[in-house]
RNA sequence: CGGGAUGUAGCGCAGCUUGGUAGCGCGCCUGCUUUGGGAGCAGGAUGCCGGAGGUUCAAAUCCUCUCAUCCCGACCA
């Protein structure tokens, strides 16, 4: 095995690449741990494979201890599992996210971006009666995603490490314990791999189910919100989040009336020019939706003039209407710009100015538009009296309005609003939200029996019934997890990985190599500490001391073991990267001293 | 996909406005000196100036098209 450095590949770059934007991309690209092969393209280099193979042990030992199975899918999955399931379009065409390809004989394959059809086939093949179940099978390997846009090294990639697990259950009860089970092996990962983390209610995304949980990696540059109070007992990415709103103000006007409003196309102006506040406003915000079968739904959202839509949250209830319009899901959901609004505009919208009554004649017809508005109202309005808002008139707006007097109210009443930091809690009214930024690395979620139906895996209980299994679904971004401990964890000079993670424990520097008793206690402390467990490298490159020091901070490794001055005292100097603390330790005392610090370092 | 930017030596960049012998720093190679925080001196190697077409006596530079990469928005571990 090599492990000193001068016969390693090790190259260290001393300029930030310009092709990396936040430091732990920065830091993995000059340290020499990755290569950029292809956009979202990464070749691991030989210290990353290390600290994955790190991460993925940690993973594995919890999986294990819950009585998951590991196993290995194919990453070539052929189309019917995915025609099966009903996920091929929605995964291959318009923003999918599946590579797909044809092989020589025609046949439509996909490159596995997840496994749930892979694994529901094995799951139908093989189990047949309850008392196979519980099951909870996992794999650690590379997935494909044709991301729209890969960012930040390894955080989004198109190609990256993940383990996903799926669990098999005859009951709800069974799932929920292994939901649990789950919160705790993945908290247990985290915490051994020395990061900061949250867990936090999420939204379940494209792959559907409900009862779905995300664990955030703390960090600045991570690309998701969450909301938390600081009692712990609530925390929910931005996506998912609820709050109980600022209480309304009681409004100034006390009868209906239309009122000149020249320019106010903007809330914001709006108040200023009638001197009320936002929350005495009901914005109405027009969205459109494509459905999976081309059908265009022009959707107007009533909502309190001081809160926003949360895109996420009105999705979900774009979703629940599908089949109302013929379609399962939705391709796309925008704010219609002016050009789109001409392809089914009858007449100019009173942009600014619309009411919550505005009529469906401003949907020209066409077969591929509904001919109505899908009128939704959030919480937020319902109870509003005497509320300001447009007289669908560019110009004017009526004021005093009433639920049920002036305008009706929709039927459909929903939460569709964006929770923000500084609301009040729902759970507590005393505590307010705050913001965090989190990476998510782990996600776990009850899928129930979306896929099970879908591909007829049942099972036959104790009565003798055929019943779709209940399923569960968890998933670590492994690659991903590997980055955000450096984002979590570096400083000016470099990484600072947890020992847990650390692709070596030490390295021993030989400021001189030209030092016959430097090189001699180096190379005998090297076999010692590798004969003791301690993964150590060795530099004994040509390079002066400055070098390599440099180069041992910016790579990360937890202890530097000196062989310089102190040697004269029967010393070598130990230095902690983290905290640069140093202290000399007797040369027969090196192995039993790290001994002891790493072991307090890796938590089990 | 829409918006913005960039492609010149292994890496980071200048040169392009105003066309005329391809440059700087770092790294790399050789030698000497140095040797505890990215050394000094001397010498050296390295380029399809992203690609294709055009304009011109002449193109890294001007024009057209293309490809790639990065950044800002919708997707996700």
């Amino acid at each position: 095995m090599t492990m000193r450095l001068s016969q390693m590949l090790f190259v260290t770059l001393r300029e930030d690449p310009a092709e990396a934007e936040i430091p732990s991309h920065k830091l993995l690209l000059r340290a020499g741990y990755i290569r950029r092969i292809g956009s979202g393209i990464y070749a691991y280099l030989p210290l990353m494979w290390r600290v994955l193979q790190k991460v993925s042990q940690i993973v594995r030992e919890e999986m294990n201890a819950t009585g998951a199975q590991e196993c290995l899918l194919p990453q070539l999955q052929p189309s019917e599992l995915w025609k099966e399931s009903g996920r091929w379009d929605t995964y291959t065409k318009a923003e999918g996210i599946m590579f797909a390809l044809t092989d020589r004989q025609k046949r439509e394959l996909g490159l596995g971006p997840t496994h749930e059809e892979v694994i529901t086939t094995v799951a139908k093949d093989m189990i047949r009666s309850y008392r196979q179940l519980p099951l909870h099978l996992y794999q650690i390997q590379t997935k494909f995603r044709d991301e729209i846009r890969p960012r930040f090294g390894l955080m989004r990639g198109r190609e990256f490490i993940m383990k996903d697990g799926y669990s098999f259950h005859a009951d709800e009860e069974s799932l929920k314990k292994t939901f649990q089970d789950m919160h705790q092996a993945y908290s247990n990962m985290l915490r051994r791999s020395g990061l900061a983390f949250r867990a936090v209610d999420a939204d379940s995304g494209a792959i559907g189910g409900s009862g779905s949980q995300e664990f955030m990696v703390l960090a600045e540059a991570g690309e998701d919100e969450v909301l938390y109070t600081e009692d712990g007992k609530y925390a929910a990415n931005v996506e998912k989040a609820v709050s109980l709103p600022a209480d309304a103000e009681t409004s100034a006007f006390t009868s209906f009336e239309k009122k000149e409003t020249p320019g106010t196309e903007t809330i914001e102006k709006l108040c200023k020019l009638l001197k009320c506040s936002p929350t005495q406003v009901v914005k109405n915000v027009l969205y459109q939706a494509v459905y999976d079968n081309g059908m265009t739904v022009l959707v107007l959202v009533n909502i309190r003039g001081d809160q926003e839509v949360n895109e996420v949250k009105l999705l979900n209830e774009l979703t629940k209407l599908a089949e109302k319009y013929g379609g399962k899901t939705i391709l796309s959901l925008t704010v219609p710009d002016p050009e789109n609004q001409e392809k089914w505009a009858a007449k100019a919208l009173p942009l600014g100015y619309i009411a919550p009554d505005i009529g469906d004649e401003y949907i020209a017809a066409n077969k591929q538009v509904n001919s109505k508005f899908v009128r939704l109202v959030d919480k937020t309005v319902v109870e509003l009296k005497n509320f300001v808002t447009g007289a669908n008139e560019s110009g004017y707006h009526v004021v005093g309005a009433n639920w049920n007097s002036e305008f009706k109210l929709p039927e459909l009443v929903v939460d569709v609003r964006k929770a923000r930091p500084g609301d009040r809690a729902q759970h507590n009214p005393e505590q307010t939200l705050k913001s965090a930024r989190g990476i998510e690395v782990g996600h776990i979620f009850q899928l129930g029996t979306k896929y099970s139906k879908a591909m007829g895996a049942t099972y036959t209980n104790e009565q003798g019934e055929e019943i779709p299994l209940i399923m569960g679904c968890y998933g670590v971004g492994v690659s991903r997890l590997a980055q955000a401990a450096v984002e979590q964890s570096y400083d000016k000079d470099g990484i600072i990985w947890p020992v847990a993670i650390a692709p070596y424990h030490a390295i021993i520097s030989i400021p001189n190599v030209a030092d016959a008793q430097q090189m001699e206690v180096g190379e005998k402390l090297y076999h010692q500490l590798n004969q003791a467990g301690i993964e150590t490298i060795l530099d004994d490159r040509n390079e002066r001391a400055g070098v390599k020091f440099k180069d041992a901070d910016l790579i990360g490794i937890p202890y530097r073991i000196v062989t310089g001055r102190s040697l004269k005292d029967g010393k070598v100097e130990i230095v902690e990267r983290a905290t640069h603390q140093s202290q000399e330790i007797a040369i027969d005392d090196v192995v039993s001293t790290l001994k002891q610090w790493i072991a307090e370092k890796i938590q089990k």
